[in-house]
DNA sequence: TCTAGCCGAGTTTTT
DNA sequence: CTCGGCTAGA
């Protein structure tokens, strides 16, 4: 147990206590993963059969990262028997042997969040119901959160809460709409991923000696990122682990930003109420940030009422302040981050992959991405389209599926005239019509169009005919055909890609090259499932596997030395040498949908989450109008900002450039922060594009040197004497105008707002005069 | 069946 | 602004 010594004692004594149940709070950088990792280690070296060992994650990278280290520390051959992986995957591989005790087949297709959206909105036009009332989205969120909380339509009719709720909210059909979807996704033998919690319970429920089954397999249950635990998965776990208690769940309270995905911070704050023998074990030192980081985080987390209390410390070096960076424009803010990133990266030798920047929306990413492609600096965005969601793949895919699994109807939908076969809507709608009319799946209706007495002309039928015999084809193939082999042919024969080839447009060759990826990923594994002795490996398989990936699965080589842009949920769990926090403004981060004192709570706590990704710096930024949803916003600097300490910030100074006054407008007055424009943040170290990119990071700290001196340069566009107009200020008069490192800078004389030194590229100057 | 053009809406999302 | 969804017309 030589390894044991890598811990500390809390550490230790939290991996040797196997007893009974157990809590392992554990702050932000403390070494939770450590703590899951080397207790499943010191399980193994107990004795105990890696197939007995369940170990749930949130994410498909968590269980992969700690797969591979316990793989490092006992062996691959045993770490590969292990029962690790995230609730959704593991409970659909469970899911899927015992798929016929609750009305599924081996083979059951899962919805993706598009798919069940689809048809949602299928449901809501077929009721002929308004869905500008039934919005697809709220209906499927409030789906999914009956579903979490293990409300079947059924109880769902006899809960006077949720129907009154319902009535009140104008929705008063929600629930029709629920058993319809519910009963349209056991159609097509198909389950989203709520239903994959669901639908286990159900299981479990139903079915005792099944339960009693697993709960024998699992001799020990460990579960990450508990806080993040949802009804649906609290009662899995605590279902299993019922016989023994042996179980021990990891989580920090104050890391919990999911509850609006039915996730439960109750779950793990009344753990003992649960588990009434548990043992609770605190990891306080953080090992991850500065001092000043982890107390400025801590300072910001001390304004929530709600939470476990704990001392989290770090003994690294002090470190610099939190960095506050003051703006007046979006697109400033790229620049200003763009810039100090620079100087990370060449003073600092800081990498690109040391580096993240982060925000509270995917919409904010774009002017970063702007700035950074300006200055050419390699970056990579996280989020948004991933892989699988792209419309090339997603149409193959919903061959391959509708292949394995003739009931699938939103692969059918998809695909049933795509390539273009002259099967058009009206047909589609009459097929699925009928489908309903005699309960049972499309797919059924096309096998005997007569006997369901399918009304289409000769022509149509023709059609649906040559189309089902062509999927009767390949799925004939299914249960002998390689998977690849399968898909290839799937891929050649359907026409599925022939759009792509009727031009050389980028567009398409990467539509091309996206597919062949695909293939390629089919191919490896393959490969891999042959490795581990399969003979054969069949499209069924790889469909399971793939449909619970995610975009942050699959990270290429080529990926490697990028900063990161993600949203700050995205952000959990990682760590960066350099955290940019940018937005960070009032009607932005709080979110404005986050009114009530839990909500707010939850918002300061992702804003915890973002400060506490940094190991070494940290910057915030708020720009004072941001464009959005084509209008020009004012915005105050986020009240979360005065939550941190003083001490621990480096506020805004101002600077005044040749002694003028710059005076700041209203924003400031609440923060005492004021405006350090475009000098200290943008220019202090003049940017020179060209050099940055073809020269060695040495290179540059030498070209740093270089004068700010202004020399007043005429302009022809913004004439001396000219009035202009801006956004914030309103109308101001040109004094001069000059060049700042090749940037066009003009003096504007503002009258009462003052005189100020705006940047033309940024400024949006409308010329009066 | 396809496409241009209009209208309206617009947080966060591990699976 | 920038998507998605729908309608009108080819």
């Amino acid at each position: 147990m030589e390894f044991l010594k890598e811990l500390n004692e809390n550490q230790q004594k939290a991996v040797k206590y196997t007893d009974g149940a157990s809590l392992v709070i554990a702050g932000a950088g403390s070494g939770k993963t450590r703590v899951l990792t080397y207790k499943i280690a010191y399980l193994l070296k107990m004795g105990m059969a890696p197939g007995s060992i369940l170990a749930l994650t949130f994410t498909n990278k968590a269980a992969k990262e700690m797969k591979e280290r316990i793989a490092q520390m006992v062996g691959a051959n045993i770490a590969r028997y292990l029962w690790m992986g995230t609730f959704h995957a593991i409970f659909s591989r469970i899911l899927r042997s015992e798929a016929e005790h609750i009305g599924f087949t081996k083979s059951f297709s899962i919805y993706d969040s598009a798919d069940s959206k689809s048809l949602i909105k299928s449901i809501v036009k077929e009721m002929k119901l308004d869905d500008k009332v039934y919005k697809h989205g709220f209906v499927q969120s409030r789906i999914s959160y009956a579903k979490n909380n293990l409300i079947t339509p059924d109880s769902y009719l006899a809960n006077t809460d949720l129907l009154k709720a319902d009535t009140a909210s104008r929705i008063p059909l929600l629930k029709d709409i629920y058993k319809i979807y519910c009963n349209r996704c056991k159609q097509a033998d198909a389950m989203d991923f709520d239903d994959l919690l669901l639908q286990t319970n159900v299981l479990f429920r139903n079915h005792p000696a099944i339960l009693q089954k697993y709960q024998q397999i699992f001799g020990y249950i460990l579960v990450d990122e508990y806080q993040d635990t949802n009804f649906a998965q609290y009662l899995i776990v605590k279902k299993l682990a019922e016989k023994h208690e042996k179980i021990c769940v990891v989580g920090d309270d104050a890391q919990s930003i999911y509850s609006f995905r039915g996730a439960n911070i109750d779950n793990i704050l009344q753990f003992k109420n649960t588990y009434h023998n548990a043992q609770i074990f605190k990891l306080e030192q953080n090992y991850r940030s500065t001092q000043t980081i982890v107390n400025a985080a801590n300072s910001l987390i001390d304004k929530n009422l709600q939470q476990i209390k704990k001392t989290v410390f770090s003994e690294k070096e002090t470190g610099k302040p939190i960095k506050v960076l003051s703006v007046f424009t979006d697109f400033e803010e790229g620049f200003v981050i763009a810039n100090n990133i620079t100087d990370l990266r060449y003073s600092s030798n800081y990498r690109c992959q040391d580096i993240a920047i982060l925000y509270r929306t995917n919409s904010q990413s774009r002017v970063m991405e702007e700035a950074l492609r300006k200055q050419s600096i390699p970056y990579r965005i996280y989020g948004g389209l991933s892989f699988y969601q792209r419309k090339e793949i997603k149409d193959v895919i919903a061959y391959c599926r509708l292949i394995c699994n003739q009931n699938d109807e939103e692969s059918l939908k998809r695909i049933i005239n795509y390539p273009a076969r002259g099967i058009g809507d009206t047909t589609v709608n009459k097929l699925i019509e009928c489908a309903q009319l005699h309960a049972v799946s499309a797919w059924e209706v096309l096998n005997d169009m007569l006997k369901y007495n399918l009304a289409v002309n000769a022509g149509t039928a023709n059609k649906l005919a040559q189309f089902r015999s062509m999927i009767d084809v390949f799925a004939q193939q299914v249960p002998t055909q390689n998977a690849y082999d399968l898909a290839n042919s799937i891929v050649k024969t359907t026409g599925v890609i022939s759009d792509t080839f009727t031009d050389h447009s980028p567009e398409n060759l990467s539509k091309q090259d996206n597919v062949q990826e695909l293939l390629k990923a089919v191919h490896e594994f393959c490969e891999a499932k042959q490795k581990e002795g399969e003979t054969i490996t069949i499209l069924p398989d790889y469909l399971a596997e793939i449909s619970l990936l995610t975009d942050q699965d699959t990270d290429k080589e080529t990926d490697k030395d990028k900063i990161t842009l993600m949203t700050v949920h995205a952000a959990k769990g990682l760590e960066f040498k350099a955290v940019f926090i940018v937005g960070m403004e009032e009607e932005l981060f709080p979110s404005p949908f986050c009114i009530t004192e839990r909500e707010l709570e939850e918002e300061r706590r992702l804003f915890y989450v973002a400060i506490t990704r940094a190991e070494e710096r940290c910057f915030i930024s708020y720009s004072k109008s941001r464009f959005r949803n084509g209008k020009t916003n004012f915005s105050n600097p986020s009240r979360f900002i005065e939550d941190i300490d003083k001490e621990f910030l480096e506020l805004p100074v101002e600077n005044k450039p040749n002694g003028k006054q710059s005076s700041i407008g209203d924003w400031d007055d609440d923060m005492e922060v004021e405006r350090n424009r475009f000098n200290n943040a943008s220019f202090s170290k003049p940017v020179f594009k060209e050099q940055i990119i073809q020269s060695s990071p040495r290179h540059l700290v030498k070209v740093q040197g270089v004068s700010e001196e202004r020399n007043p340069i005429e302009n022809k566009a913004y004439p001396v004497g000219s009035f202009v107009k801006h956004a914030i200020f309103g109308i101001g008069k040109i004094i001069e105008t000059s060049q700042v490192s090749g940037n066009d800078k003009a003096d504007i004389d503002f009258g009462e707002k003052g005189i100020k030194s705006l940047l033309l590229k940024f400024a949006k100057l409308e010329v009066l005069t």
